[in-house]
RNA sequence: GGGUCAGUGGUCUAGCCUGGUAUGACGCCACCCUUACACGGUGGAAAUCGCCGGUUCGAAUCCGGCCUGACCCA
């Protein structure tokens, strides 16, 4: 075939949707993505299920580029690969937007359930779609998953059953960070800080028997709840003030002066307050104190007591609260601070601040098993190492058991039921589940353990990490009616983002680990964040860059390529305009393959006797042999490089060059070229699969395999050089890249013929003159004429 | 305030472990349409490798301190 029958630019637009559709069908499944059973080595990765939230955003597009490149690569490497993709669908966004957008109220548990998995269903095919159009292509048929199928639901309640039995869940009342916005109970890990102006009130207290003592406190509508103060006992300040007793405003309660280390001397007056619950220190003090407690906020926010402040939310009763004392003359000073307020920061836009409220709420142990994640830690490989420092960190910082239950409606229920009298938890049997106790006819009259009659079913969900904790386990089909795959367990990669690292990742390793005494996968791949052009981070709560509309624009290879040129583990800032270099090295693949078609013939391991054939040959062995180590160690953005340089300046810029001449008629030329084309393609085949994939239609189809993607990736001693021939080879394309430089130096146009050239050459560069045609032709001369020469290296002069 | 990690031309990136003044790309400038590609070719400008010290004949690379950023903790 001509070139000119070939389209001259490539329009990734049209030809991209076919070959997805292609990959789509149920004989493409077969021979290339489906598992393969057949006794090759397995290869599990465990990719993200993303919150079912709508379109995606280049952030998303980022690891799933990442996960396909990679599946792709170790199928060709001959693994019989699991690519999953699970919908993580249980969650408050979704109850927000069926109740505030579509009018449906919680009060009908039934109707409202439905209205979420009919809202999520509608996500997951938008955001399936903006899969697809990526070239994304995991194992839709077997390996695709919700958390809220019954299937799923079974996994997760059997899991917690389990844990049960290992004595790690209990029922405690117990201070638990609630959203006071939200109305629910969350964990620690969905928790942060966010540094935000305040106001530090000085807040003078009466001692008992006369004389004050003040305080310093960003919170003075706790004051009602204060139970201590606190000084530190090096404080020489206070040391005549231990021991005796302060009168609480607006109560009738007087409260010790105590004395802990842990009080800051320099911060404030060195004097603070002890309250139910201002902050974390709060808990660990009256705790520690065994101190008593009053609860003042309720489940909306809002204060109980006292008569001043009744029914009124946090800022409006702090303002009265100042109002009043500021009255009497009890409010010393007012300051204008930065100070970080711990907000409600994960899976949210809600950002409210966290209070603190004493509930009743199902816990998991973790805090006395913290040893044993660092431990399941410890086995698994992370890339970039310096990430497991982070999963570290979190480990040490951990303070509280896990507050697991969810005061929620669209959510796994827990399999247990409750009495009220001995607080113990009565599992529901396991031929029972997927079981919800909220709707079901209750299952136990009275209590296993005290027989007692007072039993309830748990009316609260599971936190949505208890449902993504055990994705390791539920692909590999530890917990569902299909076959387990027991040795896939542990999986071999773990792909993911750094933003969740203490919570998917942590809970994954704790829990599975827990469950099986194994770790839940043997690497780890976690990549940085995608900021947007303003520096910040892309997010589904934020307004962000939607994928489709970059793929659209520039094709989704040009974006996977863009996006695997940074380095795993790094941030970076994306912005359109750099897709362009993806653009640009996906239409120089095109046009190469354009050059080439007339001259691709059947591949075989025909040796050349050229040297620039051989050297082309040694080239693209070397680049076989660095990009596979690359792609073996997930270092992308080295692989691509590696490919990138190869294949436009050795083989475009040079090989290509220099062949031109006689390429037409010389098998020799034909068929290295055919093979270094063959072989390139299958190199660029994971990162670039529709172009791959419409070049192998085009050129090198072969009936056994209905896809670029069942091929085999090539090995480097595939490749047969003749390593004397390939240094000539070297030697006499470094002469004509010298020669062509001095050309175009000379201001003589590349493909303009002269008559003469000549050509100065070292001493070792003397067997250059024997390859004179293609020297000759390459510079378009008439004639070439060599001179041996002491320069270091060659030169050229023209005649015109 | 404490900890961890990072800091290489305007941007992205290699090199750092195993010392010898820096890789490639995008962008920019100049020239050039050569039987694939102007979404191209050839060349060029552009980095005191965050800052300051130390070790060394010699440091982006090793050591110490500092600054900035991200994350975690207080």
């Amino acid at each position: 075939m001509e070139h000119s029958n070939i389209p001259k630019v490539y329009d990734p637009k049209q030809a991209e949707p076919t070959w997805e559709n292609h990959w789509l069908r149920d004989e493409v499944y077969r021979a290339v993505y489906a598992m393969k059973g057949d006794g090759r080595p397995l290869y599990v990765f465990d990719t993200p299920p993303p919150f079912t939230s709508g379109n995606l955003h280049v952030g998303q597009g980022y690891w799933i580029s990442i996960a396909d490149t990679l599946a792709r690569y170790k199928r060709m490497r001959g693994f019989d690969v699991i690519l999953p993709q699970g919908w993580d669908t249980h969650g408050l966004p979704t109850e927000l937007k069926v109740e505030k957008q579509l009018g449906v109220s919680r009060a009908d548990r039934d109707e409202f359930e439905r209205k979420c998995v009919e809202w999520t269903q509608r996500m997951i095919e938008l955001m399936k779609s903006d899969m697809v159009r990526l070239g994304y292509r995991p194992q839709w048929e077997d390996f695709e998953y919700t958390t809220h199928s019954p299937e799923y639901l079974r996994a997760v309640q059997l899991s917690l059953i389990q844990m049960y039995k290992q004595g790690l869940l209990y029922i405690d009342r117990f201070p638990v960070l609630w959203c006071p916005n939200c109305s629910t109970a969350i964990a620690q890990a969905e928790t942060g800080y966010e540094e935000r102006d305040g106001v530090l009130y000085t807040v003078r207290f009466e001692v008992e028997g006369g004389g004050y003592l003040s305080i310093a406190t960003t919170r003075p509508e706790l004051i009602p709840a204060c139970q201590a103060i606190m000084v530190n006992p090096q404080d020489r300040r206070y040391t005549h003030l231990v021991g005796r007793r302060v009168k609480v405003p607006f109560t009738e309660r007087y409260v010790n002066v105590l004395q802990d280390q842990e009080v800051d001397t320099d911060f404030g007056t060195g004097a603070v307050m002890v309250c139910s619950y201002g902050d974390e220190t709060d808990i660990k003090w009256i705790k520690r104190y065994s101190l008593p407690t009053s609860q003042i906020i309720d489940e909306k926010g809002r204060f109980t007591a006292p008569e001043q402040i009744k029914g009124k939310s946090v800022s409006e009763a702090r303002r009265e609260i100042v109002g009043i004392l500021r009255s009497t003359g009890a409010i010393l000073e007012e300051k204008k601070i930065r100070h970080n307020v711990l907000i409600h920061a994960e899976r949210s836009d809600c950002r409210a601040p966290i209070e603190f409220l004493e509930k009743e709420q199902v816990m998991i142990k973790t805090k006395s098993l913290l040893d044993k994640v660092s431990e399941a830690a410890s086995h698994i490989v992370f890339h970039p190492p310096f990430m497991k420092e982070k999963l570290n960190d979190w480990i040490a910082s951990v303070e509280w058991d896990w507050i697991a239950s969810r005061q929620r409606v669209f959510g796994t229920p827990f399999p247990f039921y409750h009495c009220v009298d001995c607080d113990s938890l009565i599992p529901v049997p396991e031929d029972k589940l997927p079981f919800d106790p909220r709707k079901s006819e209750t299952l136990f009259k009275t209590c296993p353990k005290c027989a007692s009659n007072r039993v309830d079913p748990i009316l609260d969900v599971c936190d949505g990490w208890i449902d993504s904790s055990i994705t390791p386990l539920f692909v590999t089909g530890q917990y569902s009616e299909r076959k387990p795959l027991g040795e896939a367990y542990p999986v071999d990669l773990r792909i993911q983002g750094q933003d969740i690292i203490r919570t998917w990742l942590f809970y994954t390793i704790f829990r599975c680990s827990v469950l099986t005494s194994k770790p839940p996968f043997k690497e780890a791949l976690i990549h940085g964040w995608i900021l947007d052009a303003q520096g910040k981070k892309m997010s589904k709560s934020r307004e962000s860059l939607p994928l489709k509309r970059i793929v659209e624009e520039y094709g989704a290879d040009s974006l996977r390529y863009s996006l695997m040129t940074f380095s795993i583990g790094a941030d970076f800032e994306f912005t359109p305009e750099f897709v362009r270099r993806g653009k640009l090295f996906m239409q120089k693949v095109w046009s190469a393959y354009r050059f080439s078609t007339p001259y691709i013939g059947s591949i075989n391991k025909h040796t050349s006797k050229s040297p620039v054939d051989n050297w082309i040959l040694q080239r693209l062995k070397d680049t076989v042999t660095r990009m596979t180590k690359y792609f073996d160690s997930y270092e992308l953005n080295d692989g691509l490089e590696v490919f990138h340089n190869f294949f436009w300046h050795e083989l475009c810029d040079e090989y290509i060059e220099a062949i031109k001449h006689r390429v037409s008629y010389d098998e020799d030329a034909k068929n290295t070229l055919s093979q270094v084309m063959w072989t390139s393609l299958r190199l660029l085949a994971p990162i670039m699969p529709h172009l791959a994939e419409e070049i192998y239609q085009r050129l090198f189809l072969d009936k056994d395999k209905p896809s670029i993607h069942a091929a085999e990736w090539p090995l480097p001693q595939e490749i047969l050089t003749d390593d004397k021939l390939a240094e000539l080879g070297s030697k006499i394309i470094y002469t004509i890249k010298e020669a062509r430089k001095a050309k175009a130096s000379s201001n003589i146009p590349l493909g303009q013929r002269v008559p003469k050239v000549v050509i100065g050459i070292p001493q070792d560069y003397q067997e250059v003159a024997s390859e004179k045609d293609t020297i000759r032709s390459t510079l378009r001369a008439d004639e070439v004429e060599f001179v041996i020469d002491s320069q270091p290296k060659p030169w050229a002069k023209y005649n015109t």
